[in-house]
DNA sequence: TCATTAAATTGTT
DNA sequence: AACAATTTAATGA
């Protein structure tokens, strides 16, 4: 029918929802260009809306008390976010940042209450989504102890094969180094480096501008 | 289709 | 941060 409606068709949950609620979605949604380095938001700012990725890359990270950045996730193409602070109507409480030229689709706040208080496909989604989420949170906070470079890598990498959050994704993820060390909070020489290192141990392949997984539980469950 | 050039990415110091 | 080497993408004959 129009581009927003294909919006809303290309989403993953839109797999799980009725025409009715699709065409619905569809009248809320809207799409929103950052380019790299930029911010779509900062922590403590209202953004109103849900948002997905439709193409590019964007990282989700906060300042910790003791002034430490973190990574929180990494979000690429098909994953969507901030459901948390639509729901609870609230501020955001980390910064987004684009480590590409990105862009995104904004699903509104009431089109997003309408499929919450409407939608069984939606809320099966959301479930999913949250639990997921939850797991991945739980690593995060054991890995911020872990300090060592290859680690952090190894398991920033590892978000991306998620396969609740990334349904029908392979083994491969477009990425540059650069932009995975933006994510880990290394250099690009660290993040060369470590690459190089997981691929002697066959863990991975890292090829131009791409990186293959050969064993994710590996990578996930990576501690040095 | 192939050769040339520019741009992006990687490898190293 | 700088620089060289490599890969990809774009261009045009």
């Amino acid at each position: 029918m129009n581009a927003r409606n294909d919006l809303v068709r290309a989403a993953i949950w839109a797999r799980e929802l009725t025409a009715d609620e699709v065409e619905r979605a569809g009248r809320g949604v809207s799409e929103r260009l950052v380019s790299k380095g930029a911010y779509l938001c900062h922590r403590g700012d209202r953004l109103d809306y849900w948002t997905g990725v439709t193409d590019g890359l964007v990282k989700i990270s906060a300042i910790s008390r003791s002034g430490k950045a973190m990574t929180f996730a990494g979000v690429r193409s098909g994953a969507w976010f901030g459901e948390g602070s639509v729901l609870k109507d609230e501020e955001r409480k980390y910064d987004v940042v684009a480590l590409r030229d990105t862009r995104l689709a904004m699903l509104n706040r009431s089109t997003f209450f309408w499929l919450y208080e409407n939608s069984t496909g939606f809320n099966r989604f959301l479930v999913r989504q949250f639990n997921e989420r939850m797991g991945q949170f739980l690593a995060t906070i054991e890995y911020d102890r872990i300090l060592e470079p290859k680690a952090r890598v190894a398991r920033n990498l590892s978000w991306f094969f998620n396969p609740v959050l990334y349904p029908d994704t392979g083994s491969e993820i477009e990425i540059t180094q650069e932009e995975l060390g933006l994510l880990a909070g290394v250099s690009r020489q660290v993040a060369n480096r470590s690459l190089q290192e997981l691929e002697e141990e066959g863990v991975l392949r890292a090829e131009h501008g791409r990186i293959t997984v050969v064993n994710l539980k590996a990578l996930s469950d990576y501690e040095g």
